[in-house]
DNA sequence: TTGAATGCTGGAGTGAACTCCAGGGCAAGT
DNA sequence: ACTTGCCCTGGAGTTCACTCCAGCATTCAA
């Protein structure tokens, strides 16, 4: 069968693809948003395409200020198997819509800073 | 002339109307982000009107993601006098850029979100 | 006049999310 | 044999931005 195995990440390969640190990699193993990474022979991590796919998910929630614990819950759901997926669409469905308030509270307070360097370009002549 | 005060607030109305807990305002004051507030014969705070505009602009920048320090620059600046027109608007414009990436951001990581959710919603017929 | 509300200070404590460190293992090049 | 580089663990430390507390003063409505 395939001569080349199954691809399989680094650590080092997971930090540049991912953009976590190793410390982070390992603290979120820690805590469970990420399930026990499978070891080589000498105890190193080796992650799994799946492993990078799930870090993509991680970064993507995190980046729109889903908290840890709330994305260790998002995690054990999906360990718990198929039967969560209602509660997960609630789940995406409730952050989503943080996000879409986030955007515009965004928005609104840009139109304020905006105004503000107007208003000292007018003042600065 | 006047019968009525000049408009001051309590800390109390600075609550209310700034959203700003008393203890934060209490620590914006000891960083010096707010200069010192004025006092009553009690030794009590009462802020002036301008006390509130400027916490105005704090709540503005700090909901954009402003780190404290750097808001503690600007406040500098402020005080420094109008020779400072121009930092404060290089400092804004650059803010204001930031923000600007976070809403991009934002929006593209809701699109996978987005895309995750009606995944979720195929998969569960 | 009394008791609830509001406020004061200085300093300690909190929670979130990392980040760093000491002390060590293993593998490959020279 | 030795150095270099990558990685390991458990636990301590850091940063940020508050938040809480003890102990006390003042204000105000009933």
């Amino acid at each position: 069968m395939g001569a080349t195995s199954v691809s399989v990440y680094t650590p080092r390969q997971v930090v540049e693809e991912t953009g976590f640190s190793l410390d982070t990699l390992r603290y979120y193993e820690r805590i469970g948003l990420l399930e026990s990474i499978d070891r080589n022979a000498a105890g190193q991590r080796r992650f799994t395409e799946k492993d990078v796919g799930w870090l993509g998910m991680v970064r993507c929630l995190r980046d729109t200020g889903m908290p840890v614990a709330e994305m260790i819950r998002f995690a054990e759901m999906i360990r718990e198997g198929d039967h969560t997926v209602h509660d997960r669409i609630a789940l995406l469905e409730a952050h989503d819509r943080r996000v879409q308030e986030q955007v515009e509270n965004l928005r609104e307070r840009q139109r304020a800073i905006r105004n503000k360097i107007a208003y000292y370009r007018s003042v600065a002549d």
